[in-house]
DNA sequence: TTTATATACGATAATAGTTATCGTATATAA
DNA sequence: TTATATACGATAACTATTATCGTATATAAA
């Protein structure tokens, strides 16, 4: 139920980069061979996260990628809409964000569940919509002692 | 990011159906004519919740299931964990619950979100953890008002 | 003008995960 | 003996995720 895309975690990863260069451009080449993610989908991603204007492009021989929103005023709820689509606890219930485009179910006339699981979802968008971006800058990798063997 | 397994949802409607027939044992058959669910999966699911101890079972002709742990005591968390198996927001994070199996992941070494994901994974799961299964009692059903064309 | 380097983008292949079905065995009350 | 139930392994069908390929376009610099 709780395990991001892949693509999300490139996102952050590249957003990350991003934020500790302020002002110097990057590129989707620099982001992969940086953290050896694949160059294709690295690229990919970062041309997303352009049309839903995070970042902004800029395109030849000395082009890449700027960020353009301030982190801070992005939470993760809405990362995950723009990386991932529409986000719902189940089907019936209206995905976070925009609108009440409650799906259909096929048990949706005999369900039970559904009043408990429209109140999660609100509540689950509610938890991700108190995380802001900005954290990954706050946090670095700790390795823990004895994580590796 | 946050859907639930159908199985998942097979199980809380189950279990639901369950606590409002205190008492009563019921039946795999009869859960899956009563809400339309395919039955050979809703057996299965009931199995599972067998083997977790939620529920116990009686073979033979009048057999059937019945609760067995209050709902008060089984967190969404410990639930979830139940049905979908050992769950974590990123690979590397060590799966809610139980241990520090923290697996591995090809971009550990040069990752920099990792403290961030690990931060993130923690927090969802005391998320999963304040929620008890006893609410799938507390709410019905409300049709909302324009909920059908 | 040519070259090197970058984004842009559609199409598709490979992989993995979820969901559903089939077949058979066993237990038990009537 | 029969009807009804759980138990359980194997596998098929479907869906989503993840990765790759091919080609087009923009731009700075030689
Ligand atoms: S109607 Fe019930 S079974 Fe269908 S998606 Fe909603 S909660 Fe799940
Ligand atoms: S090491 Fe980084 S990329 Fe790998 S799973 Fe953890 S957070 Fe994600």
């Amino acid at each position: 139920m709780i395990r991001l895309n892949r693509t999300t975690e490139y996102g952050l990863i590249a957003l990350r980069h991003m934020s500790q260069r302020r002002q110097n451009i990057t590129s989707a080449r620099e982001v992969a061979d940086q953290y050896g993610l694949p160059f294709e989908i690295t690229a990919k991603t970062l041309q997303r996260l352009r049309d839903c204007g995070l970042i902004q492009s800029a395109q030849g021989a000395h082009g890449g990628y700027m960020l353009k929103k301030e982190l801070e005023e992005v939470t993760l709820a809405e990362f995950l809409q723009l990386m991932e689509g529409p986000q719902a606890v189940v089907v019936c219930a209206p995905p976070m964000g925009s609108g009440h485009v409650g799906c259909e179910c096929e048990y949706k006339g005999k369900c039970e569940i559904k009043g408990f699981m429209t109140d999660l979802n609100t509540r689950v968008f509610r938890f991700l919509s108190s995380i802001r971006l900005n954290e990954l800058g706050r946090l670095r990798t700790v390795l823990a002692i004895g994580d590796e063997p």
